[in-house]
Parts: structure tokens; C-alpha cells; sequence
DNA sequence: GACCAGATTGTCT
DNA sequence: GACAATCTGGTCA
């Protein structure tokens, strides 16, 4: 079932949460996103969203449960959903997925067969799912790149028990606001990018 | 686990 | 020119 376009017009940093446990569906792959991080508007340094907007981060100011691609590191691509009220310049980054539906594609794209290597970093389930520059602005709701609420079976992994904990930490990778707890993973997952 | 170097290019100063 | 919401592959412990 795919999450309905209300879905995303919350605070930011409560979408960030509300995602965790969601299905992020690209093709015939997928993953239960594991780990994520909130990016603020104008007001939060280490948001692409900070000097306003500008050719890149033109779809951070757009529609909630749209996708914003962006590329770094002169090699990379990260994927976001857009959030917040409309154009906000708020966004949440998807850090890690569990991966669930098309293994063998991701082995192959990712060139390792060991499942915590897949998908445990926000460059690496990009590369994974098969998400391209080319899906910076789409839908969410009814484009390529769907985000589902799991059907059945599909539980995240907490390494111990079967409660949903979700812990809150400061962000990773910037050096700007760099204390915020915007930072949000399933405890226990085996597939986040760090601990 | 920790730390480090290197890859490589769009964007901003 | 500097730097980036990163990853890989190395060292050391």
C-alpha cells in the first residue's frame, strides 16, 4: 500500500521518525528504511536548504513526498523525501535500508555479496535500488521510487528483541549544527551505517 | 572498533 | 580554490 500524499506534510523530524519501518520501493527492489536524518529550512546550517533555494536544491523547496537527488563527493548521489509543510526547504535523508525484495539485483550493483554492505549508508542503497539523478523532483506517491507501508511479514531486524525502538542521535557527515539530535535508527538493526 | 588517505566533480566563495 | 549530508580499502588494536 502505497503511502498517501498526507503522509508527508508533518514536521520534518516527525516524517524522519514515521519512515522508520516504511518500505522505500524502487522497481523490483526494496528495503525497510532502517535509519534516517532530518535537514531543516533556512534556519539549519547544515541543510542544503540554508542559503535558500538555488538550482540544486530547487526540489527541497517543492511538494512534500517528492524526491530530492543530490550529488557529493564528486561521485556520489543521496536520496531524500521532501517534507514538511510546502516549500520549506525541509527534507529527510534516507541513511540505511534493510534490505528485502531483489538481493541478487543489489549484489550485483553494489559488487558484494554480504547483505549489511548493501544498503547500510545513504550512497550505498542509492547504488543498490538503482536511483539516478534522473529521479530528482518525482513523486513519491505515484513515480518510480515508491514508499509503502509493509505488508505482512516485513519486520526490521532488531538484533534482539521484537519491540520497535528508535533512537535518537546527532547527524552524521557535517560539520555545521553538528549537536542537533536529528538523527533517528531502529535500535538494534543490524543494517544501519553506524552505531 | 579507531583512524587515515584517496577517489573525483558540482557548487560556492 | 575549498569543500562536500560518502565510500573503499588500508593500518593498528
Amino acid at each position: 500500500v502505497i503511502l498517501p500524499a498526507d503522509f508527508y506534510q508533518v514536521d520534518t523530524p516527525e516524517l524522519a521518525q514515521k519512515l522508520l519501518g516504511k518500505l522505500l520501493v524502487h522497481g523490483q527492489t526494496s528495503g525497510i528504511i532502517v535509519e534516517t536524518e532530518a535537514y531543516l529550512g533556512t534556519r539549519d546550517p547544515a541543510s542544503h536548504a540554508y542559503r535558500g533555494p538555488g538550482k540544486r536544491n530547487a526540489v527541497m523547496f517543492g511538494h512534500p513526498g517528492h524526491a530530492y537527488i543530490y550529488f557529493t563527493y564528486g561521485m556520489h548521489y543521496c536520496f531524500n523525501v521532501v517534507g514538511g509543510p510546502e516549500e520549506v526547504g525541509e527534507a529527510v535523508l534516507i541513511r540505511a535500508l534493510e534490505p528485502v525484495d531483489g538481493i541478487e539485483v543489489m549484489q550485483q550493483r553494489r559488487k558484494t555479496d554480504v547483505l549489511k554492505l548493501l544498503c547500510s549508508g545513504p550512497a550505498k542503497l542509492v547504488q543498490a535500488l538503482g536511483i539516478a539523478k534522473e529521479h530528482n523532483g518525482t513523486s513519491l506517491v505515484d513515480g518510480p521510487i515508491q514508499i509503502h507501508e509493509p505488508s505482512g511479514s516485513h519486520h526490521p531486524s532488531t538484533g534482539s528483541g521484537n519491540k520497535l525502538e528508535i533512537v535518537t542521535a546527532p547527524r552524521i557527515g557535517i560539520s555545521q549544527a553538528v549537536n542537533l539530535p536529528l538523527r533517528f535508527y531502529i535500535k538494534g538493526s543490524p543494517f544501519v551505517s553506524r552505531i
